[in-house]
DNA sequence: CGGCTGATTGATCCCGGTCAAATGAGGTGG
DNA sequence: CCACCTCATTTGACCGGGATCAATCAGCCG
């Protein structure tokens, strides 16, 4: 017994999620789980965790729920500019850069471990493994935060929403949130809208438009991906930015 | 003497740059220059570095000259996703990754060192000061492509190029490439156009209409900002993100 | 001088924004 | 159980920012 069920299975996204970046040891993977169990918060909807000029002290691990970075401008434009899902940080090493430069807020409840950046600093110097892993996950996210750029600035609607949807989905399967061809999609119209770059109007209408071609469900807050491959053509989707098969 | 004057102003953008982001120690700028000295190298304009998909088994310290970082959809449509100046780095621990998610191209010459990641991994383990500073750069870079995200998915076009002008302004401001009002900014319309999601017509009825609204200079690849206040304010733009004050 | 690349202009079109209103779906309190 | 409120989704009508297409112009180089 290395610990009650309930926290094991809790930690789990998070361990899936680096394991696939960088095997971990054993050890790692032990002071990892006690490191969240001691640090358990939990937040409801709509509540910003942490702000834009904040400056930063802790990493938050997330074990469940969904949140999104994002920066508005002076009229109140609001962009998304990633999500965060479980098993992800906010920010790993972002004390590095004392302040935070966007904000991010819950869009479900959530329940994430906060590790002080002391004893972020001592679990990492102990296990080199979990260092990496956590490194490539800053990385990755840069990644993603590329392909992004592309998505706003050279895809049509249809395309992005696809897009965006295409790689929630991958995103969630190596944590094992996928179900079949369903995933949950715990995010309102407007978010998505905020995602994509998109007038709510507009996301609405190309939602509809992906429902009425036969390639998405999306119901009460769960996305059934119909024909995947489809979806990925009708987005210019490929996978390699998520760098998801270890080297 | 310290090694010949040549050579040391060629590494001095890249002391300058992660100077500004952490302090060096003087054995981490000697071992630095000691570095960049023995990998030097050269490339003509329009040639690509290195491509989406290639291995990443080195760093390169770009010394002098502007490359970009750029992703094509498979009909042609191009993102330029980041411009990568003169002291920054090509992906500083990128090989955490094992392969490139996309491509970097030189827009001039460029003079860069090549550090393969066994050398660059010495460099940092004997010196903590350099060891994060690149990583306060890395994160610099993710901090800036969520700034493109804003830029792309909710600025309009005027603000999209006001923006971009004001951020290349201040990106080159610490490593010493500003002259008063003026900076180089050695790119064709169309690479502006790539950057800001714009079409190269549209980008330039752009750039027409700050110049003739007395905000910017543009004429033989010289920007002037004649009034630089007044240019941020048109671009809603707003310097924290790039985190230019040290802790 | 011809050929090439990049900047500029003009005319037209359309994707997606904006505005406004209707519909639906919880949630709450009387 | 229903009236009412709030928030999210949906629909319709119209508008406009920026794309597209097609020339023309200006340097530069061999």
């Amino acid at each position: 017994m290395r610990h009650t069920p309930v926290e094991g299975s809790l930690a789990q996204p998070v361990i899936r999620r680096l394991n696939a970046l960088r095997r971990l040891s054993d050890e790692g993977v032990a002071s990892l789980e006690r490191t969240i169990r001691e640090g358990m918060q939990h937040v409801g909807t709509g509540e910003d965790v942490i702000r834009e000029g904040d400056p930063v002290n802790s990493v938050r691990i997330i074990l469940s729920g969904w949140l999104c970075r994002y920066k508005t401008l002076e009229d109140g434009r609001r962009q998304i500019v990633n999500f965060v899902l479980p098993g992800e940080t906010c920010d790993a090493y972002g004390y590095l850069l004392s302040v935070m430069d966007h904000s991010i807020a819950t869009l479900t409840p959530v329940v994430y471990a906060t590790v002080k950046r002391a004893q972020f600093e001592a679990l990492i110097a102990q296990d080199r493994s979990l260092a990496e892993a956590f490194w490539c996950e800053t990385l990755l996210k840069g990644a993603i935060q590329r392909e992004w750029a592309i998505n706003l600035g050279r895809r049509l609607a249809l395309e992005r929403v696809a897009h965006l949807l295409c790689e929630i989905f991958e995103r969630l399967r190596p944590v094992g949130l996928i179900d079949g061809t369903s995933c949950s999609l715990p995010v309102t119209q407007t978010d998505l809208a905020d995602a994509t770059g998109l007038s709510v109007v507009h996301l609405n209408r190309t939602l509809q438009e992906l429902r009425s071609s036969g390639l998405i469900l999306l119901r009460e807050r769960t996305l059934t991906i119909i024909h995947l491959e489809a979806l990925k053509s009708a987005a210019l989707f490929s996978p390699h930015y998520l760098h998801l098969y270890r080297a």
